[in-house]
DNA sequence: AACCATATTAGAACAATTCTAATTCCTACT
DNA sequence: AGTAGGAATTAGAATTGTTCTAATATGGTT
């Protein structure tokens, strides 16, 4: 009763990709599945404390991008990178290429857009939608 | 000659939302359309120093805002609040509540996200895809 | 020309995150 | 079981992008 299933799947998947599993890592990963919202890291660490007092904020921070890494939590606003102004206004999705840093547009015919506008449910109304892709781009110089 | 096309539209515009057409307005406005593509506000302000050295980086983001305001710029990675987790593995997108800051999750049919993917030009290669709403959702509860 | 709201400025403040260096903890090996 | 050694944790400082503050300057209107 001390392994309960949620932590030896976690156990596993650490020691799978040569991770240490700590008890921090466990506590932190429970605290995320303990509601179904998106918590920030600061609210996880708020949450974690209540049964861990000593851990502190940097290791929230360390156990996350673990968990992240080990595919067991997704992280919804990657971008920590500085804003970015464009002048190109007719709606279009972006590219941020990882191995340069740079971004490129992307065109998006409207037919597509409305398709995923209809996705929302309804009484939702989006002012904006912001389509990005994270990736290399090919060799192709241009 | 004093007053090129650009600068005119530009001045239409502030004047035409209540807003005095300055020259930090005008030189921030021409850097971001100098060049083609997704400057930061350091960058502009880089730019933009060579041609006014006392323009400061605080109006800098005062011009870029009010130029946002205006619908004559875009800014590209609007989520300046904390990065988000979530347990949610399988792909959907976010839909940000403007007036509650709730984030919720929306489905997304595999098959309209393959036609997402293949927006892109050949050779681009994207390890994620990133798709929000940002706007207000219905009255109706749950 | 004077007024007054609006803009600009420099620098401090802020918030989220990352770094640093010291300590502690797992795990593997005897 | 004991211990070496690398990995993880910790507290706090540092960093980065952005916003705030309070004083000064400016532009457009009367």
């Amino acid at each position: 009763m001390s392994t309960p299933l949620e932590s030896t799947s976690l156990t596993k998947r650490l020691t799978d990709s040569g991770l240490r599993p700590t008890p921090q890592r466990e506590v932190v990963f429970k605290a995320i599945l303990q509601k179904r919202n998106h918590p920030t890291a600061d609210e996880i660490f708020a949450r974690v404390k209540a049964q861990m007092p000593t851990i502190s904020l940097a290791t929230v921070y360390n156990c996350l991008e673990t968990l992240v890494q080990c595919g067991l939590v997704r992280q919804v606003n990657i971008e920590r990178a500085p804003t970015r102004y464009c002048p190109n206004l007719h709606e279009h999705a972006h590219f941020h290429d990882e191995t340069t840093g740079e971004i490129h547009d992307i065109d998006v015919p409207a037919e597509l857009l409305a398709k995923l506008r209809a996705l929302l449910p309804p009484g939702y109304d989006a002012s904006s939608v912001e389509l990005s892709f994270r990736g290399k781009a090919g060799p192709e110089t241009n």
